[in-house]
DNA sequence: TTGCCCAGTCTTGTATGCAAGATTGAGCGC
DNA sequence: GCGCTCAATCTTGCATACAAGACTGGGCAA
């Protein structure tokens, strides 16, 4: 009458085999519906009704609202007041005026990480260059877009700057969102794997100011092909 | 029956004569709470109880709550899980890595300002540049620095772009804060207005490479004289 | 037929109730 | 005297109820 097979006193939000809590509700939601918003489950205009959501994600009103304001923090979605939310729209110049910023970001953080980076952090980066390397060689487009971004968060992490890496993050799943969206041409692939491998060296020999050029170039450069895919104003 | 004086289908917040409704209540609560956040009457480490503050705004939980999340997204505040919302800290290394971002920023916003600013728009902030001189030689502070923030707003403005504004925007109420919460050293007062000029002079010729040289490195001379004021981590 | 008005419905904004986790302080054992 | 345990209280997280603002479709008049 004393203790009951369930009742462990696990307070700790990691135990779950039985999947029963992972964390908050809020935080969860927001996952999913970045998630959704990413795959393009969610369209750009799509307006998301509160409650479909709740049936969906099977949760109350209260943490899908929390949800909605972490993702319009990121500039996923619009809030109207007393309209519904609506995913944010991804117009050829807000590209041009995200990737500008990112770009800047993203350089910051090139040149930072040159001053900071280790020989073994030089030699993780030239691994993962190989890597990526290797799955243009194979046309894996997939799994090439995500050993890019994990070279480009890597970098932001050497950086050690909290400030910088909270920035980035609120920008990056716009920029992710970007690429998604749009197909990447087999030429600036292999150009963007190029301007890769110069930023490598700039990296390795720690040139913080070559880099920090490269870098912004680098996204300057891709963006006339994101905008081909992009939609016109309606 | 058909039509009443006070029938008018203005659905626009903007009518409130009789002072109804202004605006939502969380966006309200989120605008007193950074308010006093910025002017030190929450200090740095206090703890934000929800049942506290609907007293003291009058409102209930709900968009007490909502308003955390978004100062939360400013930075402004921490979120612990399952544990009380604490106004964040302002140590000196997390200066440092907020000014060398924000330096940034504005280095970008004065290199695109150069691109687009009007003989207008030059100016205007010549004016305000030579209000800014006039309140140093009077020694007025707190009109100087208004004046201080106002050229920056002009200058980011001036820069337009939307996502460079709202990162800008997201971060300088930490910057004001930091500034509000140290002295102005009259030495470095001085220094500040002479690289004022400086700058002035480099927009004036639409030298955007160098501005945004100069921006950045002003935030980085302001720095140790904001050190000097921050606690030491307990 | 076409345009406007209005009521019904839907959706959002806010308040409140309930349960679970965290904190604190007293009591107990060492 | 000191440290641990446990329970009472406090605080937060979530769900739900209620009210007010938007949207929609039918009906009426021109």
């Amino acid at each position: 009458m004393d203790n009951e097979p369930e009742n462990d006193t696990l307070t700790d939000e990691t135990r779950g085999p039985a999947g029963r809590r992972k964390g908050q509700l809020h935080t969860e939601a927001a996952s999913r519906l970045r998630a959704m918003i990413l795959s393009g489950e969610l369209p750009p205009g799509a307006r998301l009704r509160e409650m479909q959501l709740c049936d969906q994600l099977g949760v109350s009103r209260t943490p899908v609202r929390e949800a909605f304001r972490t993702l319009a923090a990121e500039g996923l979605v619009d809030l109207l007041p007393n309209r519904s939310v609506l995913v944010s729209e991804l117009h050829a110049p807000d590209l041009e005026h995200l990737f500008l910023v990112f770009g800047s970001v993203e350089g910051l953080a090139a040149e930072l990480a040159c001053q900071r980076i280790s020989e073994a952090e030089i030699g993780e980066i030239g691994r993962l260059l190989a890597d990526m390397i290797d799955f243009h060689g194979r046309q894996e487009r997939a799994s090439y877009m995500s050993i890019n971004q994990l070279i480009h968060r890597r970098t932001v992490e050497i950086a050690a700057n909290p400030v910088l890496l909270s920035v980035w993050q609120s920008l990056v799943p716009r920029v992710e969102r970007a690429r998604a969206l749009a197909n990447l041409d087999t030429g600036r692939w292999t150009e963007a794997l190029f301007e890769h491998t110069k930023m490598f060296t700039a990296l390795a020999s720690r040139d913080g100011e070559l880099l920090a050029r490269l870098t912004r170039q680098h996204f300057l450069n891709s963006l006339p092909y994101l905008q081909t895919r992009s939609d016109s104003k309606p």
